[in-house]
Order: C-alpha cells, then structure tokens, then sequence
DNA sequence: ATAACTTACTGAAACGTTTCAATCGGGTAA
DNA sequence: TTACCCGATTGAAACGTTTCAGTAAGTTAT
C-alpha cells in the first residue's frame, strides 16, 4: 500500500503539502495540486484511516442500537438512518441488542470502546432511569430514539404515543363500536414503559366517550405475534362480549387476526382490529389492517440530523423531536376507502 | 483520556511492560502486572483503538453488504452474522445496497477505503462476470452468501436451489396436483440468475413425473409481494386452469394468496401455494405457508467461520459451502401435519 | 531600498499504540 | 572469580496521517 510519504516523494513535495492537497486547502498552487493529484492517482493512492483516525481523534462512525432487527418495525429505520448517515460520510455499525436492556447497555461499551464518534439507540426495553444514569457522563454523542415515551435530559426523537392510541381507540369508537378492547405489552413494570402512551390515550379516548374503563376487555401481551394470538384466544376463553380490538403493535394484531379467523369469526363483520406501527405485513394481511403510521423515514434522518448536529457544535442541551403518528385506514374496520 | 503512557508512569513501569501486560504477555512478573492492572483501573484506562488498528493493521470490524434490510429474508441471516462476529472480537459494519448491483459495488469501495478486516457480501441481483472481476484483485477477504447459485473462484455459502425448486413441486405433484404453476423472479437476463436453480428444479420435477413444461403456467415476477399478487391475478386474467402455486419465494406466495382469496378462492381447497425462504410471515399466513426453509443461521455462522478462517490463514484456495434446503410443511397445500 | 505582508511550501512534532533489540541484575556453571 | 545464561524490563522506532511554527520568495507600501 503506498503512503503519504510516497506521493509526496513521487510528486516533489513536502508530506504537509500532500495532505494539505488531499483536504482540499485552498493555498495550494494550483499546478503543485495537479501534480500530486497525479501522483495519487498513479500511486493508487488511498489515505489510511486508521492513521487519519488517529490523528483526528474521529472514526466517521456511528453506532446503532437496535433491540431487534428481526422485527419487521426495525429495518425502515434502519435504511433511513444508514441512507442518510452515508451522505454524511459516515458508516453504522449495527448492533442487535435482542430486546434485552442489559445487552443494550453491553452494546453501548462496546461501541465506545471502538471509538464510534455518536450513537443512535433504538429504544425497545428501555429503563429510563438506568439509561439516564448510564448516560450522564458520557460525551460521546448519543440520540435515542422511542416509539413511546420523552425521556428527561437526553437528546431524543420519538412519537405522541398517547395521540397514537386516541386515534386508533377513537376511530373504532366513531364507528360504532362500543366494546373496544386493548391487546397491550407489557404494562405491570414501572421500568417498562413501553405501552403507558397508547394506553392513556386508548382510556382518554374510551373516556371522552362516556365509556368506562373495563379492565376485562384488556389484555396484557408482549409484542409479538404469537402473543396477540394468544391474547385473542383468552378473550375468546373469558367468552367477553367484544367488537373490536386495538392491539398496540401490528404483529399482535396480526396474531389476534389469525385467532380470530381460526375461530371462524369476520373481520371486519364480527370483530374489527386496528393495529399500531404500519409495518410492511400491515398491507399484506387480509383484511389489510387499519393501523397508526408512525414516520420511520422521519424518525431516522432527524434522529441523523440531532446527531450530526451535537457532533459539531459543542454546545449542549437536551434536543426533543416528538412526531405525531398517522392513522391509516385500510380494510380491518369495516371501511374500505379504496 | 488516559493513556497507555499514563498508565505506564503511574504504575512506575515502561511503556513497553505496560503494553505487555494488556496483551497478556507471558513473561511479565506477576508483581508488575497486579500494578500495572491497578493504575489501569484506577485512571479508567481504555486502548486507543485508532491507534492500535494503526499500528496493528487491522481494524477488527467487517463489513456488510445486503441486498434489501427490509426483505424479511435477511434480517435473520444479518442477525446471525452479527452474534457470530462479535464472538470473534469483530464487529460488522452494516451497508444496504437497495437490490442494486452498482450501489453494492460502491458499498465495497467505501467499505475498503473504511479497512475493515473483512467483507460478507449477501447476494441479491449479482452480476456474476463483474463481480468475479471486480474481486479478482482485492486482498481483503470476502465470501459471499448466496441464495441461488455458486460462482467459481470466489468464497461462498449458497444453497441447493435447484433441490429446493425441485422438492417444492414435487411436493404438490405427489399431493395429486397436477397443474403446478410457478411465480418465478427475473428470468430473462442471463446476469441475474436469481430464479435459475429453482426453476430448473421446477422442471426437473415436473420432467420426472412426465409432465412436459406449460409456459403459459410459468409467470415471470420481481420477488415483491406486489409482484405476486399482480402474477396471480394475471393468471386469472388468462383464465389458465391451474391447481396448484409454487412462488419462488414467500413474498411473492403471499402475495398470490391475497389475489387467490380476493377472486373468492380458498386457499388450499381450490389452489395450494408453495413458497420458498420461510421468512418469519410464512407461519403467520393464513393459510399458514407452506415453504422450503433455507437455513438462514447456517448461512450466516458459516460465512463468519469461513471469513474468520481466510483472515487468519494466507493461503487462499477458495471455498465452497453448500446447503440443502428444507420443506416445511404447513397448511398452504391441503396437508396439515399439526 | 527597507519594512511589512502575503503566498506557497517545508519539516518536525504529535496522535497512542506495539514491537524488538538492547540492557540489567542475579543465578548457575566452570 | 569470570563467563554465561535467563527472566524481566526498557527505550526507541514505527505505523501513516495532520497540524503548525517557520521560511523563502515575491509583492506592496513607505
């Protein structure tokens, strides 16, 4: 592999020049630049990074956190944020922290211990506190991104939760549907935090319709598909008279769809579902689902952009980006808009 | 930061000692290494890894180059990759090349100017010719993951399409169906050979049980789930009378299945559907989807030993590993083993 | 003609490791 | 006592950049 040092020897000129002319310095005369210019190209010539990483205390790399590539929710934003990450000239090292909190926080040393110049962290299982702890006197730059709640002092972009699960609650409502159940994750841990928003917002709405809560009508699950089936079944078990349902994630709604059909009922006819998320099988599943779009493109580039920010500017308060989620009606509730 | 220099005064050492005892060096006095270790912990001393990959020549990290993130067929594999790196020290830095052959050739170049130790490269659309070509000369160790065929002269992990192809359709035949159309990908261009062992094994299977090749029952499709659908309806569209499907891959099958149960069809009674790769919706279905199971862990894990293998070793004498695909059989074809 | 700038370039230091030849002190053999 | 060896340690060079204080030559102002 050739050098600094020998472009610079191949074009007769100094080792300072020959760098100045690779980052582009504007004094550079202009014949000595097209002259090294040519011996780099001669050469082959490629700056090592290592070298240049040493010397600039930069790795132009940034870590990615995510609890679960496997996740049909995860690789949208993944793409996004590697997209745009790239035209910035920097390159994500991926880490899966398979929905485990610890393994997360192991993922963090080991990035940092590689040096990544930022961090963006996908939350999932997320304890708030721990995480701020962990946190605090840290300065490699870090933005956590999560689906469902504001965490204090920490720079992140998330969604309106609470407005997802009023949306979704309030559109079965306004269709008529008055017993609406909710298939959530985990609710029990003050640690997990992960249902609270679409919860509160799945009472509010609930509440402004004169509804009482009904604590039979919701079941706790875990997210994934084979827990909204489960989950569906146990209503069907309790015999619960219910209309509806708004499972807090698409994958549980899709398994609760699956329940339902097994037990030879209709969607939309005999029991409507809205789903949460908008992940790509949302479209695919007959009946399509009803479900809250949130802005995964959006919720990667500003993820991006607050990184890249922070990396440049000293300066430092706490960013917040919060979205609002979208909801999209296909045909799981007894409309079709086509 | 401190420094190994810090950490070599505090400790009344050399720098040279210091370095011994983080690498483990045999020889260091178990008296000095205890002192070393304490002023390490008390500064919270962390390597320098510019630095060493400076001087070491090495970064410790590979690079990733997939095809579609957002294909569910990868995230396993990325997944399996990722845990079995990081068990070598290594960690993988992620580039999607969005099914475009030119951008995974450009992921290559970033990736190799970035130095990373190693490449897996998980093919797609791959331009056989080129791509050998391109490979030819790099000395940075790579071997590629293939879904479809092997490719002379260079490291792969593929699969025996042709033995998935053929079992998929002599699956159906040996359930009695005798018209077995196929949802094949891009067939036409003798570069993208992405359909080419399935469809041969279409045929042989077909050919084994005397029934000559239909074309008018073949659809050439694009592995989207649109794709699919599109392909399904086009067979209605000829009004072709046909009994059973075998898509090339999941997507695509079920795709065909929202076109099959939108013409009011049921699905196995009236057409059966195979697909192929088991991604994780293959179960969800419903039907759940009958499907040949490419060993995603294995392909992965293999990958890394055989990329960890070339690091290690200079000699280079290229590897071939291929594996056999599996039937799963769910309730897609009249069959239910439950 | 001298001083003060400017422009284009040089050379060496620095970034934080690892490696390796050299050294040093103490033990063993002659 | 001298020679030799051995285990533990040292010191400096090297990895390939970037940066920055200098410098030499040319330009402008006085």
């Amino acid at each position: 592999m050739p050098t600094l040092k020998d472009v610079a020897k191949k074009s007769g000129v100094s080792l300072g020049t020959t760098s100045a002319v690779i980052n582009n310095k504007s004094w550079v005369r202009e014949s000595t630049r097209q002259r090294v210019l040519k011996a780099i190209e001669e050469l082959n010539y490629k700056p090592n990074q290592s070298a240049r990483n040493l010397r600039l205390r930069k790795t132009h790399t940034i870590g990615l956190i995510v609890p679960d590539i496997t996740n049909p929710f995860f690789p949208q934003i993944i793409r996004s944020i590697d997209t745009s990450i790239r035209q910035h000239g920097y390159l994500v090292i991926l880490c899966d922290s398979n929905e485990d909190f610890e393994i997360g926080l192991d993922n963090f040393t080991t990035l940092l211990d590689k040096q990544v110049d930022g961090i963006i962290f996908i939350g999932g299982v997320v304890r708030e506190q721990e995480l701020a702890k962990y946190l605090k006197d840290i300065k490699t730059k870090i933005v956590v991104i999560e689906k469902e709640y504001e965490i204090p002092e920490i720079d992140i972009v998330c969604v309106n939760a609470r407005m997802g699960g009023y949306d979704a609650t309030k559109h079965l409502l306004n269709l008529g549907y008055e017993t609406v159940g909710a298939i959530t994750g985990p609710l029990t841990n003050e640690n997990y935090r992960a249902s609270f928003g679409r919860y509160k917002g799945y009472q509010l709405a609930l509440s402004e319709s004169n509804i009482s809560l009904d604590t039979s009508l919701v079941k706790e699950s875990d997210f994934t598909y084979h827990g909204g089936y489960l989950a569906m079944r146990e209503f069907f078990k309790d015999s619960v008279q219910i209309r509806a349902i708004f499972a807090f994630n698409d994958l549980m709604a899709l398994g609760a769809m699956e329940a339902i059909k097994e037990k030879g009922l209709r969607i939309p006819e005999d029991i409507a579902v809205v789903g949460y998320d908008d992940i790509p099988e949302a479209s695919y599943s007959s009946p399509a689902l009803t479900t809250v779009q949130l802005p995964k493109n959006q919720l990667g580039e500003t993820a991006v952009e607050i990184l890249m920010d922070k990396m440049r500017n000293k300066e430092d308060m706490p960013v917040k980006r919060v979205f609002q989620t979208k909801l999209i009606i296909r045909n799981s509730c007894g409309i079709n808009l086509e």
